[in-house]
DNA sequence: TTTAGCACTCTTTTTGGTCGATTGCTAATC
DNA sequence: GATTAGCAATCGACCAAAAAGAGTGCTAAA
């Protein structure tokens, strides 16, 4: 072989784009007649064997059986992926959906997530899933308190990321006046404002018990739910489109299938999995079967990126599909989905607003 | 015959049980021999098929084929539960989930149904739903407002049922000043407290408009969120477990498994099926089969009770599964529930208020 | 009225064999 | 030396026939 071990006769590499693309359209395997016939491959049956052979001999393919064709293995997508160059052209009716996603009439995080998810497993017809981010980057830059009655009040409390809002319910086990709950508001803002989930201590806490010297219990309750809504506040996972799953012979499997689903449900697994990611990394990552950090998902693949809004990373977003995955269409989503997203704070709803009319019941 | 043709001789009664109680632990058909041998029914093999004959004459069974035993039919499934006396002692890890659902630290609707469908779809290993009620029971009680800069502000609505808080963030395309946004929500709580979804008119807005003289625009732009947000408040369903359908071979038709699925994640059949339910009546309600309005579920049971607390209703909580479905424990397992929930308001969270330390990284 | 027994029916499992797809290898060809 | 044609070998998919198994309905006896 006139080539170094890891570099591919350019027949090699054509043979190999082949199986992976009709592997990807067909679902199964390929087989070196279909190479000539079908894929265009302008050599003979027996040299595209020969060809095969040597490919799987370098790890590059796979034989379900011996009368079976080809399949690629996970080097094989590996390859494939990353000589792709992801030319996808929208059709009309996915530019639409994509569209309709910048008519997203809130500025909050939680919704652009939401709406992207659901635009990208709709356009994919693959799972999709968004993740929000993790707290230390949250800090409150603002807190509202709303006096009740002497045993309740709400405190309101603005993210500085995108002014996301988290509101609490609180119940007190003794009265207090709503002068006290007004100052409570005071003492928050001053002690509070801008401080990451990490930086409150007891320092803290006990300087503003001393701030509040009428009614110091107060604090230590409050502090307590603050923490849970910024911890809440923080990260979330969510997906869209599992149902998507079962069209694909690959979860055929109930038992597989199951697992599946339930690692989905729980959520944990593939957070965990997932926080290891750079957040500031800007490209698209994808992991390949075994790749994948989730034991479950080892014949799945993971296609993600982080998005970034007024230049912050606010999220990211993900699809969840089989290893023999249409990655052009793939890529191409997520890649004008991120931008799209990044494009959108300038646009914010300003349109939307202006656009009101009293006709209130026209809605939903 | 000796008996009319509603009433059932009891020895009739004691077989159609042992085979319904005998179909939902095997989830298979059942034949007189197993009746006699393993459910201990105290006559021969023939006995029993001629009685089994009979029922099935009288509706209450069917044979899938010829030589299969018998399956309990619809009607034999709601004969079943109506003489059903449920008698399931909990296990108690089973009522260690129940205690821990009273340990739901907030006290708002939306997590004590959010813990509630957990902890019965635990409970009785099958899909759960819980349902928020609908909007025209909707009101806010208060409205806030938190000035963010001049073309964004926050307005913080607290709903009349229990305190459930919604927010909303608001662009403008022209500036305002801290004082308009102040006064615009006295202008709200002059208005629209109290008021419910179906009585926002255009009188109501033009007054509003007139009172908040400098800066009338700004009404229309904060009605329409308002509006939105209190549909948001309003009716909301969620669904946990939706995994635990696999278990059961009733859904390994992928194809249904599918549709069923679909059916969850889109919610809106079902929402609209359960809508019809009465929301003041008490009893637990069971839709066996074809009595279900959602098609696709024409062969799955739902059983549904509406929850209260303070003595209101406060939404709803359900579990989805194969009519051979475990009904003594599901029912009882609802009915706990849904009388502790009723429980609940006067626990409140007043223990775990007391209970703050300031170790606050013991948490998660 | 109940039960034992048996023929009958229908599904499920097993078996055996054919068919088709694909490969690897060898020999012929370019 | 690279490519190709041809062919035997392999193995799963498919199908039909056979066997096994489960359960019933019916009849006759207890």
């Amino acid at each position: 072989m006139e080539f170094g071990k890891n570099e591919l006769s350019e027949r090699k590499k054509l043979i190999l784009k082949a199986i992976v693309e009709a592997h990807i359209k067909l679902g199964e395997p390929v087989g070196s007649k279909y190479l000539m016939q079908e894929a265009d491959i302008p050599y003979s049956s027996a040299t595209i064997r020969n060809e095969m052979a040597e490919l799987e001999e370098l790890g590059y393919l796979e034989q379900p059986h011996t009368s079976a064709g080809r399949i690629p293995s996970e080097l094989g997508y590996r390859f494939y992926v990353d000589t792709l160059v992801y030319q996808y052209d929208m059709s009309t009716k996915e530019a639409g959906e994509l569209e309709k996603l910048l008519s997203v009439k809130k500025n909050e995080i939680d919704k652009i997530l939401e709406k992207a998810t659901q635009v990208a497993s709709a356009i994919t017809n693959y799972t999709a899933l968004s993740l929000k981010h993790r707290p230390s980057a949250i800090t409150i830059r603002k807190y509202e308190t709303v006096y009740l009655d002497s045993f309740n009040f709400i405190i309101v409390m603005i993210a500085s990321l995108h002014d996301s809002v988290k509101t609490r319910n609180i119940k007190l086990p003794f009265a207090v006046s709503s002068e006290m709950i007004g100052k409570l508001s005071k003492v928050l803002n001053d002690n509070l404002s801008g401080v990451s989930i990490e930086q409150i201590n007891i320092s803290i806490i006990m300087k503003m018990e001393s701030e509040l010297t009428e009614c110091p219990e107060l604090i230590s309750i409050v502090v307590k739910n603050i923490y849970e809504a910024m911890n809440e506040l923080g990260s979330e996972i969510k997906f869209e489109g599992v149902n998507r799953l079962l069209q694909y012979p690959e979860y055929s499997d109930l038992d597989k299938l199951q697992k599946m689903i339930s690692t989905i449900e729980e959520k944990s697994d593939i957070i965990r999995a997932i926080s290891t990611i750079d957040q500031s990394d800007d490209d698209t990552k994808i992991f390949i079967g075994s790749e994948n950090m989730v034991k479950i998902m080892d014949d799945s693949t993971l296609i993600y990126k982080n998005l970034k809004l007024n230049g912050k990373t606010i999220g990211a977003i993900g699809i969840i599909g089989p290893c023999r995955m249409d990655y052009s269409k793939v890529l191409a989503t997520i890649d004008k989905l991120s931008y799209e997203i990044s494009q959108l704070s300038d646009i914010g709803q300003l349109p939307e607003a202006l656009d009101i009319d009293l006709k209130i019941d026209g809605e939903e």
